[in-house]
DNA sequence: ACTATTTATGGTCGACCTGACCTTAACCGC
DNA sequence: GCGGTTAAGGTCAGGTCGACCATAAATAGT
């Protein structure tokens, strides 16, 4: 950092934006959150909600208030982090925009209300979204493909697959979310055994749920550990 | 992302720049590169090399060309990549500045020269740096701890080791660089197992290199693979 | 030339973890 | 009671890991 700034007022100065990737799980499927756009450019289009980051929050405190506009929901209860800067000059035909981009991980959440700016907001299913990449506004569809490969990931290492979940929640559950992330089968027994064995990972609660057909399952909540040791690999271990 | 930038100007409107944390390994330390600041604010405190994007460049090229201003390396032979957005209101008195934070990590580099605009610039031990995390201007401190965690998670997880040694190298050397990122000392026999066993990690050049003392060392080039499979683990795994 | 020293490289072994698979438990509807 | 269904626990062979020991290949000293 050096430079200084008074003085260059219009020239090299640029827009700051939040987008927002939110996932969840709707219907056995993995979506994020969209809106249509009502206005230029990319008018009609699909998008990340989003919006200006203001002078006096932190891009984190701007997304929250983001993410509580376009949902409704109590950002407390969800999991947000940043996923990366994007800036790139062709971005937004209006001109230089750098956009921060966050992901958000939540149980599934009620459909959207019509929030301020968001005209139509709705859950998208992600695996169709990625079969049609160009279907988004601006760079999204590399935004909304970078947050799924992240999530995948931090699968593997954090214990952030919880945030999928709601306050308690059965260990078919928390497995059906690794499934549907991952996109492959997972053993029932072992993945009881690693969850389990992990320490911190998930407490259990003492109650159980009645199941629609067989035996009930015990109910568990989230533990204290945000790193999952020993983490869980998902594949290709032995090539 | 919405609503519209004309009209907006002067409000809301951001100094974007790009900081670099620049890792490598001088005199057996882990050393980051810093300069010490000629202007206000923060005169004479060490700062993070960096400057700001220009408008018509994207935040990764904004970064490889200050990468280059600041070492006078060759860009190509540096892991370069993005490691977040530090915008909070308050860590540039002079007004709202977002950095994107970037990533370096390179061979033992030459002293820098004396870059456009970077009076004196210098390698400083990360470990003197951490015990004082106040030292250094703006949120550089925090730039740096993130920084240097990043790296500590991908020795884990990708072969970016690597990058940390010249073209050629030893599995000593290659295990030195884990050793002094993780500040523990790993057993040289099962370190050269894992690394001789992942897939791609590194390739033999059936070269040797003459030692002061003892058995020749085989030497190495990195590997195609980027991703370490399976991952090796520091620590706490049987907890 | 021989020996000690140093560093690289390779091998061994028990403990643990993993994945594949099987068995038992607990509930439902009929 | 009986079969169906889902949860939960057990078994076992193979792989991996860390701790440790053994060998290989060079140098320096006597």
């Amino acid at each position: 950092m050096d430079d200084r700034l008074t003085g260059a007022v219009g020239v090299e100065l640029s827009l700051v934006t939040v987008d927002l990737a939110i996932f969840t799980i709707r219907n056995g499927e993995l979506a994020v959150l969209l809106i249509d756009r009502g206005k230029e450019p990319f008018s009609g289009r699909a998008a990340l909600p989003g919006g200006r980051v203001r002078s006096h929050e932190t891009l984190g405190e701007g997304a929250q208030r983001e993410l509580q506009e376009e949902t409704g929901v109590d950002p407390g209860r969800l999991h947000l982090e940043q996923l990366g800067a994007y800036g790139d000059p062709g971005r937004d035909p209006r001109g230089r925009v750098v956009t921060i981009a966050h992901l958000a991980l939540g149980p599934d959440l009620p459909v959207p209300r019509g929030g301020t700016d968001a005209a139509h907001a709705y859950w998208a299913p992600v695996e169709e979204l990625l079969a049609t990449p160009d279907a988004l506004a601006f760079d999204h569809g590399r935004i909304v493909t970078d947050a799924l490969e992240r999530v995948r990931g931090e699968l593997e290492y954090t214990t952030v697959a919880t945030a999928f979940c709601p306050d308690v929640f059965t260990l078919t559950e928390l497995r059906h979310v690794y499934e549907l992330v991952w996109g492959l089968p997972l053993d029932p027994s072992n993945f009881r055994r690693k969850v389990t064995r992990a320490d911190g990972f998930v407490e259990p609660t003492g109650q159980q749920r009645p199941q629609p057909a067989g035996r009930p399952a015990a109910l568990y909540r989230p533990g204290p550990a945000r790193l999952l040791s020993p983490p869980f690999l998902r594949a290709a271990v032995h090539q």
